[in-house]
RNA sequence: GUGGGUGUAGCUCAGCUGGUUAGAGCGCCAGGUUGUGGCCCUGGAGGCCGGGAGUUCAAAUCUCCUCACCCACCCCA
């Protein structure tokens, strides 16, 4: 039996984390200076919480979740988002009426079982920012915003900020009519998907990329022309926001979140060199996810970045991890005296190689010198013999003797680092 | 779920229309003065050619099935 990664999951080797955690870090460091706080949830949620929140007609919900039953007998599934599971925190811990609404930021995996390709897993990770409790307008600008900065200093290169408004309920509905009237009208062009979209979900028809259903909607009547008066001033704000922000943004009127939950301001990121999976950020307004969910109507926003997505246009690189001694051995007792020494060390703060193998110590400096370590301690019979060791400078290849006992004080002052 | 592509050494790949010992580069190991690196030279180890079935005197090569990965559709981050 062979075993291997489940299909679409991957490992992510020590290769990698280096660039995984400065992203990580960087969102740590980054968001609470926005005033986003972390917080950390379960990967497991009731799967009614996703029906609810998610949408029973969309994709996600219908098609592409990890759903089981535990051994008590309740319905599971592996959150696919984490937007209807943050709102689910926020009604539970009741964190209602916090001055300038709740603001957090989490990170981690999410389960959805769809094909996988380029940008696209089933196991894969998300950096999420929300805000609950708040009106649209400033804030909407201000999360934007912070997006924006922050995709700038992962240095993901050009990316496109897609705007829309969808509208709220009530303009929607209005809204949802006049669409549904003019696309019966045209239903014949449409492609079979569309034409259920039509009964379910006609928004969505919107997003169809569908030569056919592509060329009818674009005369189709947009949302964002039938706001309701409060919805349009919201989104005026909103707009004028960026403006002041210096953000850029392309108004699309045909962006259409895939979640059922959005409303008003809805958003994407896009680059072009994502392929096929062109998104490395969406998000947008959920006024009426919070009470969907069981808690007080409140307004709410917030967006997700896909983390693979972003490091496949990131440019940062992790610094290389530079040790600062190799210990080179020669015989059984030199790698005796080797190990305790370097634990020693180690413990002292220095970054130490210790790789007793056995080899010549022509092969031992070939080593050092191609992980590019900054010195290496040779630990020979003879110097052990008279409690000495002979430290070797790889940059200059200067040597000095040590006396063994000293060495916690003497090396740490050498290779200019704190004991 | 639907298409297309690719599976040969640790890695990246070459192996034309089937022909006997399956190759290269990188990496790894060893030697080139017995205990002194990065370059160079020489040698070496390492492959049920993804798996299974079939055609054939003969299959890495052709056919079918299967699995995995990749890309696109779809969906979305």
């Amino acid at each position: 039996m062979k075993f291997q990664a489940i299909r679409g999951m991957k490992d992510i080797l020590p290769e990698e984390t280096g660039q995984w955690r400065m992203v990580e870090d960087l969102a740590r460091e980054f968001f609470p200076r926005f005033g986003f706080h972390e917080v950390r949830s379960p990967i497991l949620e009731k799967t009614e919480l996703f029906i609810r929140g998610i949408g029973e007609t969309t994709d996600v919900v219908e098609k592409e979740m990890y759903t089981f039953t535990d051994r008590s007998g309740d319905s599971l599934t592996m959150r696919p988002e984490a937007t209807a599971q943050l709102c689910r925190v926020y009604v539970e811990h009741k964190l209602y009426n916090q001055p300038g609404g709740w603001k957090v930021f989490t990170m981690g995996p999410m389960f959805r079982h769809e094909r996988p390709q380029k940008g696209r897993f089933r196991q894969f990770h998300q950096i999420d920012a929300e805000v609950m409790g708040v009106d649209e307008g400033l804030v909407d600008a201000e999360l934007i915003g912070m997006l924006v900065a922050f995709l700038e200093a992962c240095q993901v290169g050009r990316v496109t900020v897609r705007l829309n408004s969808l509208g709220c309920k009530e303009c929607r509905l209005a809204y949802r009519e006049k669409l549904v009237a003019f696309l019966k009208e045209r239903e014949e062009g449409l492609c079979d998907e569309c034409r259920r979209r039509l009964e379910l979900n006609p928004l969505r028809v919107l997003d169809c990329k569908q030569p056919s259903c592509q060329a009818i909607v674009k005369d189709a009547p947009s949302s964002a022309d039938h706001l309701c008066g409060k919805c349009e001033s919201a989104f005026e704000l909103v707009r004028r926001g960026l403006d002041s922000l210096k953000v850029e943004y392309n108004l699309d009127n045909r962006l259409v979140r895939g979640l059922d939950y959005y409303v008003g301001t809805t958003f994407e990121v896009v680059s072009d060199k994502l392929g096929g999976q062109d998104a490395v950020c969406g998000g947008g307004r959920y006024d009426d996810l919070i009470e969907e969910v069981g808690g007080p109507p409140q307004a709410a926003t917030g967006f997700a970045i896909g983390i693979e997505r972003l490091l496949l246009l990131s440019d940062l690189e992790p610094p290389p991890e530079e040790a600062d001694l190799f210990m080179a051995m020669l015989g059984d007792q030199a790698e005796e005296m080797g190990l305790k020494i370097s634990h020693r060390l180690r413990l002292g703060g220095l970054k130490v190689v210790l790789e007793a193998e056995g080899k010549s110590l022509k092969a031992q400096l070939r080593r050092a010198g191609k992980m590019g370590v900054r010195a290496v301690l040779i630990l020979g019979p003879e110097e052990i013999k008279a409690g000495q060791a002979v430290l070797k400078i790889m940059e200059g290849g200067e040597q000095q003797t040590l006396d063994l006992d000293s060495l916690n004080q003497t090396l740490p002052r050498i290779l200019h680092k704190k004991a």
